[in-house]
DNA sequence: CTGAAAGCGCTTACAG
DNA sequence: CTGAAAGCGCTTACAG
């Protein structure tokens, strides 16, 4: 029986699976045979095929999409479809693609709540790429960096998102692989690979420039990298400063040596060393540093906003949860990993091409969310 | 060139690529054809066997760790497979075991700081059984919970693990779909499905209790659920306290909607209704509930621990990084991961062999880690 | 202990 | 617009 001879078939006839074969034995689909070779039986393109009284290659093509098939029969197929329950079996098409089906995303620490919900944005996102995302955890080491990008993965993959820390460009230059990669994030080697992120230096200055606008003019930097000449939080800060006509001062500058709440607390020290020169606002470099700030400044006795107004970066999920609110800088998540995905979709394509994409720069929005670290609270009832 | 004429290769040689095949083209591997049907070449098991010299499957068995294979020949094929760099590709490979190669986790919301950190210790554990982690947020919601379990994926999947909040059995004995299935955390339905998760009775005697041995009295629990009898965390409250000869006071129990600091703070409210009876301590239902009763706390005037004495349950991550540190009960989240796969791997074998794996119940440790919120605090400098 | 070959369920040139 | 068939890269009975 060819699908061919058969032509249309009533939907409530039972196809018969007399595929030759050794593992093949014949009975219905749907009744006797509920098992092959040990596994629960799930319908295939074949049976769709089947069905609707046309040849695989049809129902795929309507599965992609393409577009010049008959109305009947696409609609022939759909019911198909749906009468058998068919889902489309992701291994096979990746391997009939040529694809590998997963990306990896390359990150410091998923515990990090801003890389908990950038990972939320990039999964969800993949999925409609019918990528699966791979997390690996570098925790911000150069050498775990390197060999992520290296292709040191056991399995293959197709492409690789990478928020990165010290990496620099002759690592990626240099590191042996040509798996299609993509940046994201502050920090990363410019001009070897695309990125997308938002304007740090802009968004730096407008959480500096509130500070300003609410009257503050002792303000600090906690995270500030008076190492890195270039760092772009802390240049978009300086320019505020310079701006509004306020000194940049190097003892206002306190540097961490991690996004963690333990080196906010320990940076607010250094800060208020000279009493007479106590800040009246500290913007953070992170809300997770900016944290521990506001429990630093509390350990001393001085409230927030009224005594320290505080800004964070991020946009991290507690910041609303906590006494005070924090006001925040908050990126827009979803619209870095849709660029990411689509950048990295387009090296894919390029490298299919043969050619090698030329290292794109995006740019995504950035919005200023003023809560209570900043502004007038509600008073203890 | 077949690969048994051979015999032992030198590893400097380069294979010559010579099947037939429409899209095959002579030459050698490494060096001229670079790319097969577009994509770029990835060495496969056939290059690395005629490396060695063997068959595909003497390789796959030392991929697979087969034992009977003579040492000299193991030792043959790992070092081809340095050579070459191979890496498997594991849709080929799901594709010829017969497996999707992915399993779904069901949660509220991924946000959840809770949720997180148990997605990150699931997919973790997830790659070493194989599987990548295809996530699926419910918010909670029933119908999108049946959803879920009904195999609605626009894909296959091998398992599902699932922590549900309003499923009851009879959802899951309807579902009309066989996928295995596997329940986490506090509510599931019981008897159904086999399950994971900490002794949720105990734990909260034991927070309770941890309030009761610091000299607290009038112990109230924010998130309790009256309209749940047997809710395990409510249980375990009233339990210490009967223990204790303590009073189990309608009035402070106060229940929440969400699991939310919003829903604490609201909560809080509820128990200050009567001065008299101010409770000296708080049992919080979740430590982002218990954010949110120290941010009200903290609104009133009053001081943690001194005045009122918090304890949360989860041990989120920002419970260390706000003041005062949060005392919480931490499950062992690594052990329900690994336990969740295990139960899910040992459900997918029975239904292999046609049988229905029984309902089994396995229970993980927790601790309690006492913070700042129970305990002494720095005072401040 | 190892080989030769079928099969997993798709996609896709190649024909018609 | 649609079919027949090869191929993706593995695993695995079946032989030897």
């Amino acid at each position: 029986m060819r699908s061919t001879s058969r032509g249309w078939m009533s939907r409530t006839m039972t196809p018969v699976d007399d595929r030759p074969g050794p593992d093949r034995r014949g009975g219905s689909l749907r009744t006797v045979v509920k098992r092959r070779r040990g596994q629960p039986v799930r319908p295939r393109l074949t049976d769709v095929a089947a069905i609707a009284g046309v040849s695989i290659k049809t129902v795929s093509n309507v599965i992609n999409g393409y577009e010049y098939i008959a109305e009947e029969t696409r609609t022939r197929v759909l019911d198909a479809i749906d009468e058998v329950g068919y889902r489309p079996n992701l291994s096979a098409r990746n391997l009939a693609r040529g694809r590998a089906g997963v990306i990896a995303l390359v990150l410091p620490k998923l515990d990090m709540p801003y890389f908990a919900s950038l990972a939320r944005e990039v999964i969800e996102e993949a999925e409609r790429h019918g990528w699966f995302v791979l997390i690996r955890q570098t925790h911000g080491e150069l050498a775990s960096e390197r060999e992520a990008i290296a292709g040191g993965l056991p399995q293959r993959i197709d492409g690789l998102v990478v928020s990165a820390r010290g990496l620099r460009a002759e690592d990626v230059r240099d590191r042996g692989d040509d798996t299609p990669l993509v940046f994201l994030g502050e920090q990363y080697p410019a001009g070897v690979a695309p990125h997308v992120g938002i304007d740090n230096v802009a968004a730096a200055r407008t959480a500096t420039e509130h500070l300003v606008e609410i009257g503050r003019r002792r303000i600090a930097m906690v995270g500030a990298r008076a190492d890195v000449p270039d760092d772009q939080r802390t240049s978009g800060y300086r320019a505020a400063l310079e701006a509004a006509g306020l000194p940049v001062r190097a003892a206002w500058m306190s540097p961490v040596e991690a996004n963690s709440g333990e080196e906010g607390e320990r940076a607010v020290a250094e800060l208020f060393t000279d009493a007479d020169e106590m800040p009246d606002a500290i913007f953070a470099i992170t809300d997770w540093v900016a944290l521990g700030v506001v429990r630093a400044l509390h350990l001393r006795g001085l409230r927030v906003p009224e005594d320290v107004a505080v800004v964070g970066f991020d946009d991290i999920p507690y910041g609303r949860a906590v006494t005070p609110a924090l006001t925040t800088i908050s990126p827009d998540r979803a619209e870095v990993a849709a660029g990411a995905l689509e950048l990295l979709e387009e090296q894919i394509q390029a490298a299919q091409r043969g050619e090698r994409a030329s290292p794109t720069e995006r740019q995504v929005r950035f919005r200023l969310l003023v809560r209570e670290s900043t502004a007038a609270r509600q008073t203890p009832g």
